[in-house]
DNA sequence: CCCGACCTATCTATCGATCGATAGACATCT
DNA sequence: AGATGTCTATCGATCGATAGATAGGTCGGG
């Protein structure tokens, strides 16, 4: 095993920094810092931005995919939705990639945003999956839309029980 | 009074610029091309980009607040701070100024982010002295959240239905 | 009424830093 | 030899910001 390493490592660096600043918040230069070489050979695994931002919003959508078990009931599909937010809040304390990416998205290349549109379509899926046994009067979309929100309103107001509290009124309304 | 108008215009410019790509999505070269002046000039009116932004911030606030009446019911105000974030998909289409702000607020100056808080703030007291009258089982902070939310969804997945079907639900859940 | 001192708002020109990206050398390993 | 991965060096463009010139307007004193 020599050293696929790099890679992951550059975009995990990626990925923190879009998650800070968006895709026109960080640089080439940012990336190459935190993994200790030199901004060109980061254009050797990722020869635009473009490609590396793509990449890591397919590693994210994927990432998250995964962490996601197959549902019981609607309200454990937005129990585990729910937890990725609160992972990203508390453990990452950054916000979602694609939260981001999408708040951007008229000014992100066509790729990115792509990528951006198919983590919410694969959430969406994930959880519109989970309503079919139990319609409920609260959507897959705003379920979604107010966990993102919840996100970006506990980050830019310091206060991590904003987003519990969604939390705990989403499951209420869907439940 | 001759012409303060300059000052309006660099101060439009800038909010359109900053609700597409953010804080760092825009430079003072691109306002100063959308105002007809030199990107020296535009600082003439605002000395940094931070001062430029945390203006942009200001006004967009107290434009949001002119625009909702005293509200009569906690229904009454979701559905006027629903229409503001209507009016910005529909009539604007662009993002939430402080939705994208407040996700990228690590890395804005400090006075943006200051700026950022106070319209979530001031938002958030508007639906909670509507709440008084009458407890629900939805929260403020879950109306707002959802409606930045599903600003994000929809234009990044380009329906906008999504904010309408959200809403929908919020008028339900909180009526 | 005119003159000069200020004031306002823009300009030209430029600064050092950084941006994404490329070319080509070099070392290491297969 | 060839492939892989990193380097140095650099490109032209753009970034936020500054200095200093300039044109036009205002206003007070002679």
């Amino acid at each position: 095993m020599p050293e696929p390493a790099m890679r992951d490592r550059i975009l995990e660096s990626a990925e923190r920094r879009a998650r800070s600043g968006g895709y026109h918040g960080f640089s080439f230069r940012d990336v190459a810092q935190d993994v200790g070489i030199k901004s060109a050979s980061v254009h050797y695994h990722f020869p635009t931005k473009a490609d590396l931002v793509e990449a890591v919003a397919h590693r994210y959508t994927e990432r998250a995919q995964a962490k996601l078990a197959t549902p019981r009931t609607a309200a454990d599909a937005v129990s585990q939705v729910a937890a990725l937010f609160r992972a990203a809040l508390v453990e990452d304390d950054q916000m979602c990639l694609c939260g981001l990416l999408g708040a951007e998205s008229g000014t992100v290349p066509d790729g990115v945003a792509a990528g951006t549109a198919a983590y919410f379509r694969m959430l969406l899926d994930y959880l519109a999956d989970a309503w079919s046994d139990k319609p409920s009067a609260t959507r897959p979309e705003t379920v979604l839309s107010a966990l993102e929100g919840a996100l970006i309103l506990a980050r830019c107001l310091g206060d991590t029980m904003i987003l519990d509290a969604v939390v705990e009124d989403l499951c209420r309304t869907v439940g």
